[in-house]
Formats: C-alpha cells, sequence, structure tokens
RNA sequence: GCGAAAGUGGCGGAAUUGGCAGACGCGCCAGACUUAGGAUCUGGUCCCGUAAGGGGUGGGGGUUCGAGUCCCCCCUUUCGCACCA
C-alpha cells in the first residue's frame, strides 16, 4: 500500500523544522562570497496574492539554488506599510490605519510563512514605525541642506477620489494610478519637491552601468527622462520690446518660420492682454485666450484634441533674418516644457502645418529631401570648395563612393588630389559635401499637404542655404552663440518629484513655519517627528494633522517663537526608495544604514517584481542611490546589478484584481493543493517574464505530478534508504568508467545528469523553470518506465539512490517541502538548503548513440542510428546505404551530400 | 507618431549557436483496473490522405544544401511615452 501524498501535514512539518534550525537566518561574513536575492517589498493590503506568489516563488528558487552553491545569501522581506488604502479604510470605519496596517501584516505574514519561503524574517520591518521613517525625515533634512528638496508654489495633479497631490509619474492617461477612471485635476498648492531633475543626466549615464537590466525598461525610463539637445533662440516682441525665447531641436527651418505660439499660461500673455490697443481688444483678447487656456487643460486629458489658438496682433522678431512674424496663443503648447514658446514652422511641423493651415498662415518650405541615398561604388559630383581639414579647394569633381558610415564618406577620386587622402586620392567627407550625379536639383514643392519633418538641405535660408540639417544646426547654434541672441540648451521631459501629500498615513515632512524666521528644518537631534497617534479623518482633501493642535503648534528651533509645522505627509514611494539598504541592518538606530554591512551585501545582485515599477520605483531607487552616494553613504551609484521583470497573472484575460472579480486566492490553493504545487504550478506555466494566463486544470496537473513523486520516491526509498548512494566519482570511476555500468544503469544516470545540467545551466542563465520541470517531469517518466528493470535487478541500489537523490535535489528549488520529506526518506537527516549542489558529469550526460536524420533535398526522408563518435565518413556511408535513399538515388550520384557531425545528414540531388 | 516586446496545435508553451517543428503539461479519444470514477495506469492526439506522400510556425519576398530562427517589405497584438517643439 503506497502512503498518500499529504502536503498539509508534509509542509507544516518541515516549515517547523526549518525555523527551529533558523536555516534561514544569514549574517554578513566577509570570509563568503555573499549573494543578495530581493523581491519588491509587498503593500500590507490584506492577502498575498497570485503575482506575489509569483515573483517570491522565482526569488525563492534563486536563493535556494544560490545557497545550495555555497553562497551566502540575503533573502529577505518587508512592508511597504504607509499608504492610502489602510486611511481609506480607516475614515469609512473609524479605526485607526495602524490598526489596519498591523493587522494585514500579521495575517500576510502568516500566508507568506505558509507558503514556505526562505526569508531571514529577523530583518522584517514595516516603514510605518517611527524607527524607520525618521530616517525618511533624514534623508529629506539631507537634501533640504543641499538644495535638493525645496518647496514651491506650483500647478500640481490632484486626484479628487484620493484627495491629494500626485507625482507626474503618478498620472497615468490623464488619470489617478489607483484610479484609472478618475481624471487628474489641476491645482495650485505650496508643495515640496525633491530636485530629482539635478539628476537627470546621472540617471541616464548609468543606464550603462545597468548591463543586466532588461532592455526594455531602460527603455522606458530613458522616455521618461525625454533628454532632448536644441537651440534657444531669442525672439524679440517688438512693440513690447521684450525678448521671448523659444526653444527648438530644429533650428535649421528657422527660415520658414511663420509665426511664434505661446502657451496660455506664458508670463507675457498678461502683459500682452494689458497693452491692447482698445478696451473691446483687451476683453475679446482676454476671452479668447481664457477658451484657449480651457481647451488646453483638457487636451492634456483627451489625446488629439483639436488646435486652437488666437491671435494677439503683436509680432515678433527672428534674429535670423529680421523677420516679423505674427504672435499667437495656442492651445498645444506646454508651459512646463522648453521656454513655454515656439516658433512656427508649418513646412516642417507636422503641428504647426494643421495650425497654420487651419488659421491660414503661410507656409513656407526650406528644408528638402538631400537627395536619394548614395551607395558604395556611385559616381557622384563634389562641389567647388567642399573641405575637411585641411582646407583644400577641389573644384567640381567626380569621385566614387568607397565606404559609408554614420555621415560621412570615403570617396575615391581616382588621382593623386594633393596628398590628404588615406592613400593620397581618397578624401573623407560629410554627408552633404557632394552630389550624386542623377540626383534632381532640389527645389520645393508646389503645394505641401503636410509637413516634410525629415532632415534635409536648406533652401532659402540665407547663408545657411545649401547645408544639411545637421551642419545647418551646429552652425546655426554656434552663431546664435557668437551674436548672443541664442544658445544650445539641453532639455528634459522629466520633472522634479512633488513628495507632499495631504494625507495622514504617511512621513511627517519635518518642516517649521516660524513668523520670523521663514522656513525651518527641524534639527536633526529632534527626528523622529512622530505621527500624532488621534486624529479625526475628513477626507477633505487638507491634511488631517493639520487638525490636530498638539502636532502643530510648536516653537521654532531658531528663534524659539511660536511656529506651525508643515502637516503634509511624504509621498509612500520615499519609503521604498532605500529599504533594500535597511534590511542589511534593520535594527540600527544610529544612522539609516550600516555602511560596513551595505558594503559586504551591496550591490543587490537580483532584483526581481513587476514591470508595473519601470519607471516609478525603480528611478526613485535610483536617484536616492545616487544622493546617498554623494552624501558620502554609500559607495556605488547603482543599488541594483541585476533586474528581473516578472509577467502578470492574468485569468480570464485580464489580469487578477478584486474589482474584476477573477481573483485566486494563493491560501486556498495552499489550503486544497499545498504551497509546493502552487509555486510549482506558478513557475511551470509560463516562462518567468510572460504573462501567465491562470488555469484551474494546469494546477491539477501540478499536484499530480508531485503525487507521482512522492510515490515513485516512496515506492523504492524502503530498498535504497539504508544503501550508501553511489557517488558520482565512485560511478565514473566503476569499472574504468561509466562502461562498467549495465546499459539500464547508463540510461538512468543519463537521464539524471542531462536533467542536471539543464536544470544548472538554466539557473545561471535564462530562468526558464517551465522548461526546468518539464525536464524533471521526463525523467520521472523514464524512472517509471524503467521500474521494471528495477524489480529485475539490472539496476543496483546505489545507483538508483544516486538517481532518486538527484531528482529530489532539484525538485528542492521548485517544491522545497516535499523535497525534503523525500530526502529524509532516502535515509538524510539534514535539510537540502544545506547539502551542495553537485556538479553533472559531461561523460555520465552523453548519449552513446545517435538518432541522425537524414534528408533529401532538405526534406526528411530517413533516420539512421550511429554510435554518438561515428564519423563524418561513417555517417555518411550509412546515410547513403539507408534503403530509402539508395532506393531513391537509384545508381546516381548525389550533386553533394552535407554532414552535420552529431546533427543531420542532407542529400542533395538535382 | 516615437520606443520596446511578441505572433508556433483546441489551450499554456518547447525548439540556447540556422539543422528532426510541436518537448512537457492541460484538454480530448480509446483501453485496463473497478459496483462506480471527477482516482490510478496504458496507448493515441498538427492538418490533408486508407496509404505512398504532401502541407504547415501572422502574410509576401529573399539568403542558404537547409529558415520558427537571418535579411527586406507588410499585417496584427500587448506595453511604455506622446500636441515634448
Amino acid at each position: 500500500m503506497e502512503p498518500n501524498y499529504d502536503p498539509q501535514q508534509i509542509e507544516a512539518k518541515w516549515q517547523q523544522r526549518w525555523a527551529e534550525q533558523k536555516l534561514f537566518e544569514t549574517e554578513a561574513d566577509a570570509a563568503r562570497k555573499k549573494y543578495y536575492v530581493l523581491e519588491m517589498l509587498p503593500y500590507p493590503s490584506g492577502d498575498i496574492h497570485m503575482g506575489h506568489v509569483r515573483n517570491y516563488s522565482i526569488g525563492d528558487a534563486l536563493a535556494r539554488y544560490m545557497r545550495m552553491k555555497g553562497f551566502n545569501v540575503l533573502h529577505p522581506i518587508g512592508w511597504d506599510a504607509f499608504g492610502l488604502p489602510a486611511e481609506n479604510a480607516a475614515i469609512k470605519s473609524q479605526r485607526h490605519p495602524a490598526e489596519f496596517t498591523f493587522a494585514h501584516i500579521d495575517r500576510m505574514r502568516a500566508q507568506l510563512k505558509r507558503l514556505g519561503f526562505s526569508y531571514d524574517w529577523r530583518r522584517e520591518f514595516a516603514t510605518c514605525v517611527p524607527e524607520y521613517y525618521r530616517w525618511n525625515q533624514w534623508f529629506f533634512l539631507q537634501m533640504y541642506q543641499r538644495g535638493l528638496a525645496y518647496r514651491k508654489h506650483s500647478r500640481v495633479n490632484w486626484c479628487p477620489k484620493c484627495c491629494t497631490v500626485l507625482a507626474n509619474e503618478q498620472v497615468v492617461d490623464g488619470c489617478c494610478w489607483r484610479h484609472e477612471d478618475t481624471p487628474v485635476v489641476e491645482k495650485e498648492l505650496e508643495q515640496w519637491f525633491l530636485k530629482i531633475t539635478a539628476y537627470a543626466d546621472q540617471l541616464l549615464d548609468h543606464m550603462k552601468l545597468l548591463l543586466r537590466w532588461p532592455e526594455r525598461v531602460l527603455a522606458m525610463q530613458q522616455n521618461w527622462i525625454g533628454k532632448s539637445f536644441g537651440t534657444e533662440v531669442e525672439f524679440t516682441v517688438e512693440a513690447l520690446g521684450r525678448p521671448l525665447r523659444v526653444f527648438t531641436t530644429r533650428v535649421d527651418t528657422i527660415f520658414g518660420c511663420t509665426a511664434v505660439f505661446i502657451a496660455p499660461e506664458h508670463p507675457l500673455v498678461e502683459e500682452i492682454i494689458a497693452r491692447s490697443p482698445s478696451v473691446e481688444h483687451l476683453l475679446h483678447l482676454r476671452s479668447e485666450v481664457e477658451r484657449v487656456k480651457a481647451s488646453a487643460v483638457r487636451a492634456r486629458v483627451e489625446v488629439n484634441l483639436e488646435k486652437q489658438g488666437i491671435s494677439t496682433g503683436f509680432t515678433a522678431r527672428n534674429p535670423y533674418n529680421g523677420e516679423s512674424v505674427p504672435l499667437w496663443v495656442a492651445n498645444f503648447v506646454l508651459m512646463e516644457y522648453g521656454t513655454g514658446a515656439v516658433m512656427a514652422v508649418p513646412a516642417h511641423d507636422q503641428r504647426d502645418f494643421e495650425f497654420c493651415t487651419a488659421y491660414g498662415l503661410p507656409i513656407r518650405t526650406v528644408i528638402v529631401p538631400a537627395r536619394k541615398s548614395v551607395r558604395i561604388g556611385e559616381m557622384v559630383i563634389v562641389r567647388r570648395g567642399t573641405s575637411r581639414t585641411p582646407t583644400c579647394d577641389l573644384g567640381e569633381r567626380r569621385a566614387i563612393i568607397r565606404e559609408v558610415d554614420d555621415n560621412s564618406y570615403l570617396l575615391d577620386f581616382g588621382e593623386d588630389i594633393g596628398g590628404f587622402g588615406p592613400d593620397g586620392r581618397t578624401w573623407r567627407v560629410n554627408e552633404g559635401d557632394f552630389d550624386p550625379i542623377e540626383s534632381d536639383e532640389p527645389t520645393a514643392p508646389d503645394t505641401p499637404t503636410s509637413a516634410y519633418v525629415e532632415y534635409g538641405r536648406l533652401i532659402d535660408s540665407g547663408p545657411y542655404t545649401g547645408l544639411t540639417s545637421q551642419q545647418a544646426i551646429e552652425r546655426m547654434t554656434r552663431d546664435a552663440e557668437a551674436q548672443g541672441f541664442g544658445k544650445g540648451t539641453v532639455q528634459y521631459r522629466i520633472k522634479d518629484w512633488g513628495i507632499s501629500r495631504q494625507r495622514y498615513w504617511g512621513t511627517p515632512i519635518p518642516m517649521i513655519y516660524c513668523g520670523a524666521c521663514g522656513v525651518v528644518p527641524v534639527p536633526e537631534k529632534d527626528l523622529p517627528v512622530i505621527l500624532p497617534p488621534h486624529v479625526t479623518f475628513t477626507g477633505t482633501g487638507e491634511s488631517p494633522l493639520a487638525q490636530v493642535p498638539e502636532f502643530v503648534r510648536t516653537t521654532c528651533p531658531q528663534c524659539g517663537g511660536p511656529a506651525r509645522r508643515e502637516t503634509d505627509t511624504m509621498d509612500t514611494f520615499v519609503d521604498s526608495s532605500w529599504y533594500f539598504y535597511r534590511y542589511t541592518d534593520p535594527k540600527i538606530d544610529t544612522a539609516p544604514i550600516n555602511r560596513e554591512k551595505v558594503r559586504y551585501w551591496f550591490p543587490v545582485d537580483q532584483y526581481i517584481g513587476g514591470i508595473e515599477h519601470a519607471i516609478l520605483h525603480l528611478i526613485y531607487m535610483r536617484f536616492f542611490t545616487k544622493v546617498m552616494k554623494d552624501i558620502g553613504l554609500v559607495d556605488s551609484p547603482e543599488p541594483v546589478a541585476r533586474l528581473f521583470t516578472q509577467g502578470m497573472v492574468i485569468k480570464d484575460g485580464a489580469k487578477m484584481s478584486k474589482s474584476k472579480g477573477n481573483v485566486v486566492d494563493p491560501t486556498e490553493m495552499c489550503a486544497k493543493y499545498g504551497a509546493d504545487t502552487v509555486r510549482l504550478y506558478m513557475l511551470f506555466a509560463a516562462p518567468p517574464e510572460k504573462d501567465l494566463e491562470w488555469s484551474d486544470a494546469g494546477i491539477e496537473g501540478a499536484s499530480r505530478f508531485l503525487q507521482r513523486v512522492y510515490r515513485l520516491v516512496g515506492r523504492h526509498a524502503g530498498s535504497v534508504r539504508t544503501v550508501t548512494a553511489a557517488t558520482t566519482s565512485e560511478i565514473s570511476d566503476a569499472g574504468g568508467g561509466p562502461a562498467g555500468l549495465s546499459a539500464e544503469e547508463r540510461r538512468l544516470l543519463r537521464k539524471a545528469h542531462q536533467s542536471l545540467r539543464h536544470v544548472t545551466d538554466d539557473m545561471e542563465g535564462r530562468w526558464h523553470f517551465n522548461t526546468d520541470i518539464a525536464i524533471l517531469m521526463e525523467f520521472v517518466n523514464e524512472l517509471v518506465e524503467m521500474e521494471p528493470g528495477l524489480a529485475a535487478g539490472s539496476i543496483h541500489p546505489s545507483v538508483l539512490k544516486n538517481a532518486l537523490e538527484i531528482l529530489v535535489l532539484l525538485l528542492a528549488l521548485f517544491s522545497p517541502h516535499v523535497a525534503d520529506e523525500l530526502w529524509e526518506a532516502l535515509g538524510h537527516s539534514e535539510a537540502l538548503l544545506e547539502v551542495a549542489w553537485p556538479q553533472y558529469d559531461a561523460a555520465l550526460a552523453a548519449e552513446e548513440e545517435l538518432e541522425i536524420p537524414v534528408q533529401w533535398n532538405g526534406k526528411l526522408r530517413a533516420r539512421i542510428r550511429v554510435p554518438a563518435g561515428a564519423s563524418e565518413d561513417e555517417i555518411r556511408r550509412r546515410a547513403l546505404a539507408e534503403p530509402k535513399i539508395a532506393q531513391a538515388l537509384d545508381g546516381r550520384q548525389p550533386a553533394k551530400v552535407i554532414v552535420v557531425a552529431q546533427k543531420l545528414v542532407n542529400i542533395v540531388v538535382k
């Protein structure tokens, strides 16, 4: 009678034993190689969901593998415990957010423990305790001292449902990132900002250090930072005598500028209205500008809103050609990007084109396609005076293109032209220094129907006519700088991080407002500024802290006079921007982090989490690290060496969520199948970086597999448990190598070592756990198939034990409880986590005989079996002798026979 | 529009460097054991064809002895950014 697989009993037993043995506890140890596995810390929402299980199952497989490989592994977990949901629940039930938060943490901790992840629980902490958040305040003060935290009155994004401000990163499609159907409104508020823009260049530059981050994440961050090079050009508003700076990336098109557009919020707009020639005109202008402004606000929520504008009646002078062009207010111009003013070049910008067409403004073409593309070997005409260094008048000559790279070409003149080229007759020139012989004379199209936005060659552009766009941009920017009406500049899309939240459940911003001294930071010795426990939640949009007089009323640290505290709290993304440093010494109370421990454990070797944090968390975290490096707290500018972003867990085509009602509860699944099955299924159903579609039938399959393994090992444990397993080297040495074993034994060990090889290689490389588990299934299938041979005694128990041990050991990465149970059944007393990961034996894994497909003109026609070491000649002979082939050949000679060693034969016949 | 990823059986997915397309699992079909089976075990399962054989990895071209894989063009889907000047 076979014992039944009882995951509940097995898992409880091993979880208890692991805890008793303190198996997951680690300490820094300079003598050992370290490995830091980090999974994104969960928000205590109340229940662990399948996305967490997937995340942590991946991390745990890696942590266990690295442990068995002999690394000193740090594998911590904690709680991102401040935040809105707890506060919203508190408003509803009139209980304290801390109550919810800690109850949720207790519950989720139990759920995580039920899943058996190998966390060092001693390092657990929640970010909502003063021992942690005082350091948020400390960081804030450090940044304030360095001018990296500042207060500014500004237009901010406000979510009416959250009743608080949102950072730019928290606005998704014009809506709140938590409430995807709630449009964000704009509000004017005094807010605290962190100067992430000061690190924009570093954030961009250091991406080159992030070699093992997914391309996708880097692309998204690069996009978000949005660095663009351009030129600032100073126009003059003539009647006002006022300078008006515009930003452009295409100064080469400026001779085609037929208007200047400014944003409705531009400071000049007020002045323009005030200087209107008549009251009537003033009123008209004012109402029109308001209308445009209103449409602009909507445009930021809706995409592709109609372009609207109003002529101001004023003109602006273009410093390049002295021309006066009309000045318009336009709804699509953003005050917060560039200078809030743009030059309108309708011929070469699609938005300008649409606007100018709608309002009847002139369109002037100044860029034409440079020419048709040239190819190596083509004949071209080089223009008189073309030169690179050194200067030389080439006159008009014919040349052949020899080489092409980015923008330069190697021309061959076929004769010596003065010894400047590499061999006296070749010359390297820029694009635009020559014309292809057949190229048409560049001319402007008669009536353009859309803007020509590509680079090209300039026409009708005064002294710059004839240059290519690239050349013109460079030269025109230089000229503007020389003459003082412009300069080359860099623009970023990223904005400073607004961290003020008009909410209770967060870190109080440690600032004091004094009537006499102004804004005064809380002295470091007075930290932490404690969140007062008793507050009334109004949900009205003012910070609840403002309603607590004993919190607000304080004395000024500078003058001792009466003062009030800042009542806003910090964005919770501050909490998660440095928590991973804290795990190395979570209780330290003299500094935010323990530098020595950080030096040992950092960088995080592997960070694992959802792609949804590609911009938010992962950019804030990088920013914090850079500030910490500048403060001298850490050595490296980047905290995470390798990032892995797992896919989402999907059910019925949509991400699992309470609102969609398609949630599968991991805890229920644990009760039904056991944690080992849930974890195994999470890793088996899809490769970890792809989305995973939940299937009830699928998890049944995973459960059946574990039962099958359990029964299989159980059937043989009795007969091998007292036997000493043959070691791999003993097996290799037996009778002078694998040859000393029976064919059945060799077959068994081959499969075992092939499986070991596959899983080892995969853990070191691709992380396709789904294929690892498939290999384990094949291994089990093969073992079951071989059972008659076992009964017949053709496999020595010590060999069988070796194979079973490899099976159980591999399983330990994915389903650790049942693996330990079976390991024990095989006669061991230690947990598998303490067993060294074995090296596979290439000789044992090698196939003895190969089945080689024989193709006939690329189509499979036959198969031959040959010994693994067969020579090409032998394989060719065997293939040609194969009856089907010989028959098809019918005495003819094949045109060609291709033999790929170990792989295939292809017989080519005409 | 820009950037990234992806498109393979009824389904999830395999095929690491160009070399047997569909591993493994789910589902389905048949059988065994059973009073019974939603348990377990055995066999089958890309399509057309009785067969020999032929077709087949979103579509179209190309390179190659040989293409899911490489190149060119196109289509579709997902994700991120987006009147960013």
